[in-house]
DNA sequence: TCGTTGATCAACTGTGTGGTTGATTACGCT
DNA sequence: AGCGTAATCAACCACACAGTTGATCAACGA
């Protein structure tokens, strides 16, 4: 709960490691335990654990019990909220730019497009929060 | 250009942190120079340029010249990139899921769902290759 | 030419992360 | 009870990153 500006941190930076990155691509398949994903690593198992604290602690796994083995498995919806994150500034861009475009094909007056409006968008300053 | 596997680990570094998901949030709305991305932050302004070479390394943002300053700008195709990782995975496993919860609709014999299997999805072990 | 502004470069510091090895807990098996 | 296995805890090391201050470069303006 909560987690709107923490969660994205741990979040991004749990995908930005090469290992923990297909941790998820094998969770994906399906639930694994410790020894699972450790096995096509050339690192200790130790660090496979933190790896996974750092996936759960990140909301993007969560790990039960079944008698001394902790299945780990993938939680969808906090990849979802991160994808959310990007494609909400992403889509914002390109409907900016596709306004951009419209002027110019609207409105060639003088100045090609050789000066890209160094300090524009102050209008609506105060939109500068995050989520 | 390839970064097909750096560039996943430059790029979700550089949403891991607060201060520069905000300046992508900024850049959102057009281009803006490092003056005015600096402004709204306490830190100084040289961090700013530290972070905008990050995002420049991530592929995320490009600058180019007018005059002494020098315009940042989003590239969306980078962020784009991204969520198609997440939404590889996370689709991937969705559809997983919906399937187990076919076989469990369809056929309930014995062991309820307390069960999440521990050593499942051996099959296709060779699809854990990156992008 | 001189001063100002925009921006970067060059050390330096503190802290966090990724990895290791060694010891410890928890459970199952015989 | 005793042993093997699954997994974590704890201490430690190397390195990279975020931030600082001070100096430097490049381009405009009077």
């Amino acid at each position: 709960m909560g987690a709107g500006e923490d969660g994205l941190n741990r979040g991004f930076m749990a995908l930005a490691d090469p290992v923990r990155r297909r941790i998820i691509a094998r969770l994906s398949t399906g639930p694994a335990t410790v020894n699972d994903l450790a096995a096509p690593f050339e690192i200790s198992k130790q660090a496979i654990s933190k790896h996974i604290q750092v996936l759960e602690q990140a909301g993007l796994v969560t790990r039960s019990r079944d008698a001394q083995r902790r299945p780990v498995h993938l939680d969808a919806a906090a990849l979802e909220l991160l994808t959310a994150w990007i494609d909400r500034y992403r889509l914002v861009h390109e409907q900016q730019y596709r306004a951009l475009d419209a002027v110019l094909a609207s409105d060639g007056r003088s100045a090609p497009a050789t000066n890209p409006g160094t300090t524009t968008a102050h209008g609506t300053s105060t939109s500068e929060e995050e989520s």
